[in-house]
DNA sequence: GTAATGGATCTTTTT
DNA sequence: GATCCATTAC
């Protein structure tokens, strides 16, 4: 074909060998790929069934099958085409395994079978709550052989999870006896040597002080947990000590995790049940084990897309698939951004050192791999067509920007790594590109600061270049990358309530929404007809009444005929999951996005496990809890703003980009803690716990040889740098960053000029766009208006600061935050623990604490929800404190004002809480006013309810509250 | 100038 | 619970 470029061109003729190619964002890769491909295939010699395609993503298997098979059929290869073997990664193993499923465990000295009825479950809540039960039978059973390594391990079992599959991913297994891999001890052990130097660095005496960083790191950062018995010195460490942290055995937890993991495997097997992990694994086993396999799946030629994020597993099955030396690795290192995932981009970077290793191990007792490394050709592709010039050279910019201040690169290193690109758009952009640097006062504000420049693009006067017609930016030619799911969430929130279209494209916390918690109560409700925390939330959604809840809690038979009837009617389907899942649904007239990926994620969990309705419920309980995130299809085609992470973000691309928060902390984000079980390269596998052995007495404690070992490597931010490098490279015209509290990556960007947010504008979109019609809820509409007890409380001051527009904090004499904090010690306090710290005021609060525990019930940190009688407005709250004394209940809110200058509203409070009390445990109450920094209670009687029910639509009156 | 201290802030996810 | 950075101390 006449319409590549010359690098292009290079590459679609280079068709044997090993070839790797360095092709960087726009360069027109795919297009590339399939006039490779289809020069291949015109070869008089090769047919379709010689070649393999492998991708990562269904969409570019299925994008890459599309496009060879068009082009193919267009060139009348219509028969030929019926052949083409484009798969990703997981299908390929998985066909591999299905084959011959039954001698998968042989490699491992496994006797139970899989069967081709086996099941790839991918939910990881799912796996996570398997693995913890499995773990626990593992070590009831066995427990005892590894003495303190199970006790940490029985508290960890999600990080052990974590690290097998990282283990599996790096090629290292468990057989019967003994490790597999490349290089076990190292892989498992780290380097040992470097890790001693390290220390050693580390344990130099500060000139002044005497004092090393390695002791400090021990000594004076005492975690809460505390160390086990460290060692004695001062000052630095002695070479013993750091010996030992470096060299520490760890051949009792070798054994545990072996004996785990090796278990794990065969439990795995002889329940027919797989992750995507060990269909790689067993694939690869099969392959390793059996040549008539690798012969069944022998291919001359083999291409690799995206070939900076496979691992090292997947290097080798591509190998050992090999008959020729004829592999094609098409990559970008730097977008290689799945390092957390235990993807290196060591395969693309040190493609040839990879090769020769692997096929060294591979062909250590027999010939596996029946080919030798032949010189490989690297090519790259220079050209990028998607981007203008100003962008690509900022993009690039990106790869050597410090992550911190002190941080050194290794410039002429890095350039000689890195292919730049020219940019060409065939001068279809010319000059209508640009790159703003925003800066605005404070975090919160960076989603208004969004909203504001996506209003200015679409009002400028700036244009797109559309082919070559020129047009205004519409809402759908912007996208808002961010570094967190959480940023992409407030920044929903702020375009959404600015009136701007706009969708998320990637995972939500769907289970945590309206819709999860409702049919979570639908799902208890319908397993049990009998259980409060099944009809009691459904009701309260539905408005009615906290007494009316509590009759029903009391007496089920109270339960409205209505959700009777409803309940029955979904029993009945309860064998047929989907169904009645759109059933709960359908019964609010909800189908929404949320609504719509609950069913779908259940449904393929339910499919996948054959789940009964309690396990269902187990598992929407535990990803509520956890904030598990699941995909989250928004109707992609909508004109209208999207927004989705960095990561989500590769591949793509569009006219107009923004990046907010490129904060200090976000971009480039700063490490969390790591786990329980700590692996890399340097130090191998290390647990971060230990049992600690006291006089007397022992606990589990953080390891301070793990620690000190930790604390002697030093942060690497060129993920960070490759990922920015992504976010960077997907705008074809026009890009804002944003930021609040810069951080070092922006500043080199933007050399520490910013301008302000663009100025707010007005402008209505065609509200058929941003949502569908509300549907008719009739019958299930929450029926009143729910209002905080404080949204009705004014606490502004005289001198007009903190007011209404602060959100109504409570302002108190030593701030929201002290108050706060004596709230929770409060709390702590009543649940008979010594809190972290001691604040005056908590004297008085023992006492009242005291108090209160003599009485018959005693309640801290209460919800409680008060309809107004005659109206249908319902006030919640939360009750400080709460103590039935039989004839008598009290009601105490702890205050830590400097004043008694609002007390009128604390009575207006207190008396909603007092009223509520009073209604559900049928007796009077009593109201306390505990200003616990005055050392003083003031006790009032409570407002009747007539008069509150006065205090309140006045209140709203005057807040602009009624409704309308 | 440098060194100790305190405060703020916190994950990414193909199959 | 780790990490960086700004502030304070000298």
């Amino acid at each position: 074909m006449s319409d590549l470029n010359e690098s292009q061109a290079r590459l679609a003729r280079t068709l044997d060998g090993m070839v790797v190619v360095d092709a960087g964002p726009g360069t027109g890769k795919t297009h590339t790929i399939v006039e490779r491909y289809l020069n291949l295939v015109s070869r008089p010699d090769v047919s379709p069934g010689d070649v393999l395609m492998l991708t990562f993503t269904n969409n570019a298997a299925s994008e890459m099958e599309e496009r060879i098979k068009g082009s193919m059929t267009d060139r009348g290869m219509l028969k030929e085409s019926k052949l083409v073997q484009t798969s990703t990664f997981d299908a390929f193993c998985r066909s591999i395994l299905m084959d011959s499923p039954e001698t998968a465990g042989s490699f491992f000295g496994i006797s139970e079978r899989l069967t081709r009825g086996a099941e790839v479950v991918s939910n990881d809540t799912l796996n996570e709550t398997w693995f913890s039960s499995f773990l626990d039978d593992f070590l009831a059973e066995r427990g005892e052989d590894f003495g303190d390594a199970a006790i940490v391990a029985s508290q960890y079992p999600k990080d052990i999870l974590a690290l097998i599959n990282r283990l599996m991913s790096k090629g290292v297994f468990p057989l019967k006896r003994g490790w597999f891999g490349i290089d076990p001890s190292r892989d498992l052990l780290g380097d040992t040597e470097g890790v001693l130097e390290d220390l050693r660095r580390l344990n130099e005496p500060s000139a002044k002080t005497g004092v090393s960083q390695a002791w400090k790191a021990i000594h004076e950062k005492a975690p809460k947990e505390g160390f086990d018995p460290l060692p004695q010195s001062e000052g630095v460490l002695d070479e013993t000590d750091l010996a030992d942290a470096a060299g520490e055995d760890r051949s009792g937890l070798l054994d545990l995790i072996h004996a785990v993991y090796h278990e794990y495997i065969r439990k795995s097997i002889a329940s027919d049940r797989l992750t995507f992990g060990l269909t790689s694994m067993l694939a690869f086993s099969l392959l390793y084990d059996d040549g008539r396999i690798r012969q069944r799946n022998s291919f001359r030629y083999v291409m690799i897309d995206e070939f900076q994020d496979t691992n090292a597993i997947q290097l080798m099955i591509s190998m050992m698939v090999l008959s020729e030396p004829n592999l094609c690795a098409v990559g970008d290192w730097k977008q290689g951004i799945y390092g957390f995932r235990f993807v290196s981009i060591h395969n693309i970077v040190e493609f040839e050192e990879r090769m020769v290793s692997m096929r060294r191990f591979l062909n250590e007792d027999k010939v596996r791999v029946p080919f030798g490394i032949p010189s490989v050709s690297r090519l790259s592709l220079d050209v990028n067509y998607r981007s203008s010039e100003p962008i690509v050279r900022n993009a690039f910019e990106s790869l050597f920007i410090r992550g911190t201040e002190k941080e050194e690169i290794d410039v002429e290193r890095l350039e000689e790594k890195v292919v730049r690109l020219k940019a060409d758009t065939d001068g279809r952009i010319g000059d209508l590109t640009e790159t703003r640097f925003v800066r605005c006062d404070g975090r919160d504000r960076e989603p208004e600061a969004v909203a504001r420049c996506v209003l200015d693009y679409v009002q400028s006067d700036r244009e797109i270049a559309d082919g070559d017609v020129r047009r205004p930016v519409g809402l759908g030619d912007i996208a808002v990358f961010c570094r967190t799911t959480s940023g992409c969430a407030k920044v929903l929130d702020g375009l959404t309530s600015a009136g701007i279209p706009a969708y998320l494209e990637g995972d939500a916390d769907i289970m945590s929404t309206r819709e999860g918690k409702l049919l979570l109560a639908w799902l208890r409700y319908v397993n049990n007809d009998r259980d409060p925390w099944g009809f009691v939330p459904i009701m309260a959604d539905m408005g009615y009444t906290l007494v009316e809840c509590r009759a029903a809690r009391d007496d089920p038979s109270a339960v409205p005929a209505s959700i009777v009837a409803a309940r029955r009617d979904l029993y009945l389907k309860r064998r047929r999951v989907t169904e009645m899942l759109t059933t709960v649904f359908s019964l609010y007239g909800i189908d929404n996005d949320v609504s719509q990926a609950i069913i779908t994620t259940l449904s393929t969990a339910h499919r996948g496990s054959l789940l009964t309705i309690s396990d269902l419920i187990g598992m929407i309980e535990k990803d509520i809890a956890s904030g598990s995130r699941y995909p989250f299809e928004g109707s992609i085609d909508r004109d209208a703003v999207k927004i989705m992470t960095m990561h989500k973000a590769k591949g793509l691309e569009f006219p107009v980009v923004i990046i907010p928060y490129m904060d200090r902390g976000i971009m480039p984000l700063r490490p969390g803690s790591g786990g329980a079980y700590l692996y890399d390269d340097r130090i191998g596998i290390r647990c971060a716990y230990s049992v600690g052995r006291f006089d007397g007495y022992s606990k589990l404690c953080r390891s301070w040889r793990t620690a000190l070992v930790a604390a002697s490597g030093s942060r690497d931010y060129s993920e960070e740098r490759r990922l920015l490098f992504v976010a960077a490279s997907r705008a074809k015209q026009y890009q804002t960053f944003i930021c609040s509290d810069p951080s070092p990556f922006i500043e080199g960007l933007s050399g520490g000029v910013y301008e302000g947010p663009p100025a707010p504008m007005a402008r209505t979109f065609d509200s058929s766009t941003t949502a569908a019609a509300r549907p008719d809820l009739s019958g299930y509409r929450p029926r009143s208006p729910r209002f905080a007890v404080h949204d009705l409380m004014d606490l502004s001051t005289e001198d007009g600061m903190g007011g209404m527009s602060e959100k109504n904090h409570e302002v108190c004499g030593k701030g929201p935050e002290y108050g706060d904090a004596v709230h929770s010690a409060a709390e702590i306090i009543f649940d008979g623990n010594e809190p972290p710290e001691d604040y005056p005021e908590l004297g008085m609060v023992r006492s009242i604490v005291e108090r209160a525990h003599c009485a018959v019930d005693s309640r801290a940190e209460t919800d409680c929800v008060l309809p107004i009688a005659g109206t249908d407005v319902v006030l919640r709250g939360r009750i400080d404190l709460l103590a039935d004394f039989g004839d008598v209940v009290e009601v105490h809110d702890y205050k830590t004002d400097a004043s008694d200058r609002f007390q009128a509203e604390y009575e207006f409070q207190l008396s909603v809480y007092g009223l509520a009390a009073s209604l559900h445990y049928g007796k009077p109450a009593r109201c306390f006013i505990d200003y616990v920094s005055l050392g003083r209670t003031v006790e009032f009687d409570p407002m009747t309810m007539d008069e509150l029910r006065d205090e309140v639509l006045r209140r709203m009156n005057r807040m602009g509250l009624s409704k309308d």
